[in-house]
RNA sequence: GGCGACGUAGCCAAGUGGUAAGGCAGAGGUCUGCAAAACCUUUAUUCGCCGGUUCGAAUCCGGCCGUCGCCUCCA
């Protein structure tokens, strides 16, 4: 079974062949470090984090680069413009980097509780001057770029191939009525590889044009480069950066460089809240630490990092997807559905009732079955609600054997914990390693005393002493452990 | 003005030529001391509307209506 991606370059799904067999190399647009991250941070680098793992499942190595942000670039269009990291430093009256240190450290953390595995080489702008201005120079010598005052600006007239990925005609840009024309330009569709700073900047750098800082494309071009090589498997990034951003990236990087730039191109669509674009200027951002606190008027209650995760594979990265506090809750619920399976079935290996190693062949069959379509489900263009769906109908299969009466081997249960371990823990990253109880530090000393409360109740039930044994249940259940009594036992779950 | 995406059950969401996945919610049943969880059955003769192509269309073509987005920093 091959791989299948959609290609923007292509605006059609094609087989997926690296450059070097084995080894995958992929360059992900990054954040800009200036702000919390949101949900359209969240659902881009989940996206990627699914591409990632579902190629190295395949059994590539793949070499996961993606840029911090941390230059300042404009607020608004023109020259007039503020920076933004520099803004907010100013705001909060700490240095640049400070701003850029902090939320940095932010990105991650939330991406970490979002279960997105790191890149392997996160690079700063800041730490590729150097490159972005050899960048400039080379464009300037190759007769793609000028220089205007103390600016430097990609001349988007002599390069022909510009609009490849977009799909803009190079001829009709300029009558976009938004387009404000820049007076260092010859052509209002040029734009700047480097640029001067005005006197307040904060940060800028030293170059052969005097003090400035590089243009907004330039970072992704040189860095993309430099840690993969030209050209490149692929590039992913969201789908509102496709123009002017990765259009401007691949005729910089062409037109400097000679060659192809990037082979695949993999864009996610966007996110929207209740129907509507979400974005600072329309007033609804909404940030992964509000969803997960549930701190944010539109939300009913906070979310799990892994119910987010869960919502937004199940809708295909390239559809938008739309937060609904409604749509959240249903997600909630399904997402209980999996997990409560799967704790069953470790807490039932864990008693080893059944030391049978053998697995029952009839499971084997559901099992590849199984696997089989969600192979086939991720192999094209990586679609995880197909994928999800299938992970459902062996999870109904799995609920099915357990609650069979009949006695499950350990072997039967041992290769349905890997196989939620494998597809739904590695590959799509939504069956942690350890949920039981999911009560930090103390954990032992808690299933201890919950245990000593079920073993009470038990004595209760067996005397027929219903209203203690249900004014147990019912407290437990106002703290949050839920009790499940099964024919082998009483098994519980904390749900919050 | 230019470009693009989408419109599938009450809700979310797959499916791009062969007769509608999955999840949530609802209904009935099994199990249970009662629950919970789970399982079984059930819930779209139909995929925004109107035409066309085809033996056959949610899927292709044309038109219309509606929603959202990009063209400006944004994932």
């Amino acid at each position: 079974m091959t791989l299948r991606i959609y290609n923007y370059l292509s605006r059609q799904e094609e087989t997926f062949e690296p450059l070097h067999p084995g080894f995958v190399g992929m360059y992900v647009c990054g954040p800009t470090v200036y702000g919390d991250a949101h949900l359209g941070h969240a659902k881009a680098y989940i996206t990627f984090d699914i591409v990632h793992r579902y190629l190295e499942y395949k059994g590539y190595k793949v070499r996961y680069v993606q840029n911090i942000t941390d230059v300042g670039h404009l607020v608004g269009d023109g020259d007039e413009g503020e920076d933004k990291i520099g803004k907010q430093a100013r705001m909060e009256q700490v240095e640049p980097m400070e701003i850029v240190e902090y939320y940095t450290r932010n990105y991650f953390r939330d991406m970490d509780l979002l279960n997105v595995r790191r890149p392997d080489i996160s690079p700063r702008a800041s730490g590729h001057v150097p490159e972005q201005i050899e960048l400039a120079q080379i464009l300037i010598d190759e007769g793609h770029a000028y220089v205007s005052g103390s600016n430097v600006y990609f001349s988007v007239a002599s390069w022909p191939a510009y609009g490849k990925l977009s799909r803009r005609k190079v001829d009709e840009l300029e009558e976009g009525a938004r387009l404000e024309v820049d007076s260092d330009k010859r052509d209002p569709r040029d734009f700047a590889v480097w640029r001067a700073a005005t006197p307040g900047h904060l940060m800028q750098w030293n170059s052969p044009w005097g003090q400035g800082f590089p243009g907004w494309h330039a970072e992704c071009t040189v860095m993309a480069r430099k840690y993969l090589g030209l050209p490149f498997d692929i590039h992913g990034g969201g789908l509102e950066n496709i123009f002017p951003h990765n259009e401007s990236e691949i005729a910089q990087s062409e037109a400097a460089y000679g060659g192809d730039f990037a082979r695949y191109w993999l864009l996610n669509n966007m996110v929207t809240i209740d129907g509507t674009k979400m974005g600072k200027s329309q007033g609804n951002s909404l940030n992964i630490q509000q969803l997960l606190t549930g701190d944010h008027p539109r939300l009913s209650q906070p979310y799990g990092p892994m119910t987010v995760r869960y919502f937004i594979l199940s809708s295909h990265y390239r559809q938008t997807t739309d937060f609904t506090d409604d749509a959240l809750s249903a997600a909630t619920r399904g997402y209980e559905r999996l997990i409560g399976t799967v704790g069953l079935v470790r807490q039932m290996l864990a008693r080893q009732d059944n030391v049978d190693s053998t697995v029952d062949p009839q499971f084997e069959g559901v099992r590849s079955d199984f696997i089989t379509r969600f192979e086939e489900a991720m192999n094209s263009d990586f679609n995880t609600p197909q994928a999800l769906a299938a992970l459902f109908d062996f999870n109904r299969a799995v609920n099915t054997i357990i609650n069979s009466q009949q006695p499950v081997s350990n072997g039967t249960l041992e290769a349905i914990d890997e196989t939620y371990r494998q597809l739904g823990g590695n590959v799509l990253g939504i069956i942690p390693d350890e949920i039981s109880t999911q009560s930090g530090g103390s954990a032992g000393l808690e299933d201890s005393l919950i245990q000593i409360l079920v073993d009470l109740r038990a004595a209760a039930r067996k005397n027929k002493d219903y209203a203690i044994s249900d004014a147990i249940r019912d407290q437990l259940a106002e703290a949050g452990v839920v009790l499940e009594d099964r024919p082998d036992g009483t098994a519980w779950k904390i749900t919050r």
